[in-house]
DNA sequence: CGAACGTTTGAGATGACTCAAGCGTTGTGG
DNA sequence: CCACAACGCTTGAGTCATCTCAAACGTTCG
């Protein structure tokens, strides 16, 4: 099943079994893609949303000059850009950072939902709000805290996702991301994130070499970065990885 | 007629006769609030949402010190906390900045809107995906400007769009907003703001003072601050507040 | 008149940036 | 199988933007 990790762990708002059933057919194909592909421009019309069922995707914006600003990581089970549904053009571009596997669900598939299955409806529009809530908190972290806490409260995050849908054990994940990668995500340049990097272990907070990320202490960390897991909407089970130790 | 602004020229989310009709008499009550209030704080259950007829509300978070991230601001015609309806509890909190007048609509109503109105709910939906759109924005400001960027940006977003509800000129508006709010707005501190206020005047980009906002050179200003106002989905005619001269 | 608030200025500290270069892996083609 | 290119990581030195702390100024309002 591609959606199962589609609102996993979400306060609330699982999709009852004729739900999800309606999600799976409204599938009208499913892509392999590679790394570091654009699939998305800004300004396109869009007739078609994709969930990321493998992989890591970005959504991001970029500056005149080949500087890129990230907003948004998704994660398995998220999608994408979901968004582009009500919106119909994005405002940004859309891609993947490692390579992935995408879900693709056509638009006219949404508009069916919408006009028989209201509280389905509901329910995506709580999906949507749920990036909205953490690009609030994206606001928070390149507004208000320093290069340190910005990528303490990135690896916080992070971890407490794939902690939802079962792909961290609470202190360690795999992330296919250079630290490049980070520095687009965090508003910094590359160097400084390796400093920082290099900080977080001199402080037993946190290790980040290639491909592996392991958290040592994720309450230290989560503080240092001022990550507060609220504006993931976790259920309890899943609101606080560092309290169970998963064998992932 | 309290909800005339709602949703006024964006492209093609122009509310139905029917509908705006149905959502003035979903207003339950019209209140008129002091400045800088807090109206909702984060984690509250909410039951109904705000819509602001009249004056600057804010949606922030704080950090532990006392200092503040402003995540959103709202100007009149702006549906404060409609996404606080799906969400139901927020991540943040919700206030005035300056005098406000309100209407409250209880989220009960949109249970009925979404049921039977689902090209209606379509249109809310976007609606809440609009302001999703602006903390992109937001986020490229706080990621990839600088100072004086950042100031740029939104005084530039600021205007088009208070331009699209017939509040801007094009160049110059009432904005009862201090250096220290801008500093909240933009990750900065006051006293920069100060300075950057001064080089904006210096170049004769833009004129801040006390409360009124006059834009000199508005494509000049948009290209310092990089703002590219496609994000706030404006209809044609008011998508370029330079090119107009409104009697305001 | 005095208090409160917002604005302005200065001096010094500092965090993050730029530029430049070297290092370590990995993958590939001669 | 080795050489080399490509890529990501690491380090250093110097610069600059923004911050902090401190204080003064102007207005408004009670």
């Amino acid at each position: 099943m591609f959606t199962e990790r589609f609102m996993k762990n979400r306060r609330g708002i699982l999709l009852e079994r004729g739900e999800r059933v309606r999600l799976e057919a409204a599938i009208e194909d499913v892509r392999t893609l590679h790394p570091r592909m654009t699939l998305v421009r800004a300004g396109e019309p869009l007739h078609q949303s994709l969930f990321l069922i493998e992989g890591i995707m970005s959504r991001h914006m970029d500056d005149g000059n080949g500087r890129r600003q990230l907003v948004a990581v998704h994660l398995p089970g998220d999608f994408v850009d979901l968004h582009g549904y009500p919106l119909k053009r994005l405002d940004h571009d859309v891609g993947t950072m490692t390579a992935a596997t995408v879900a693709v669900v056509p638009h006219s598939a949404f508009d069916a939902i919408v006009a028989d299955m209201p509280v389905m409806a509901r329910k995506l529009w709580f999906a949507t709000m749920l990036d909205a809530a953490m690009h609030r908190a994206w606001l928070f972290r390149l507004g208000r805290l320093d290069a340190i806490g910005r990528v303490a409260h990135s690896l916080s995050e992070t971890n407490a996702r794939l902690f939802s849908v079962g792909l961290s054990n609470g202190r360690r994940f795999v992330l296919g991301l250079t630290q490049a990668d980070v520095a687009e995500i965090c508003g910094l340049t590359h160097i400084h994130v390796n400093r920082v990097v290099r900080t977080l272990r001199e402080q037993q907070l946190c290790l980040f070499r290639s491909s592996l990320v392991e958290i040592l202490e994720p309450q230290r960390l989560a503080v240092r970065g001022q990550f507060d897991p609220h504006y993931l909407y976790l259920s309890d089970a899943t609101a606080d990885p560092s309290r169970s130790e998963r064998s992932s």
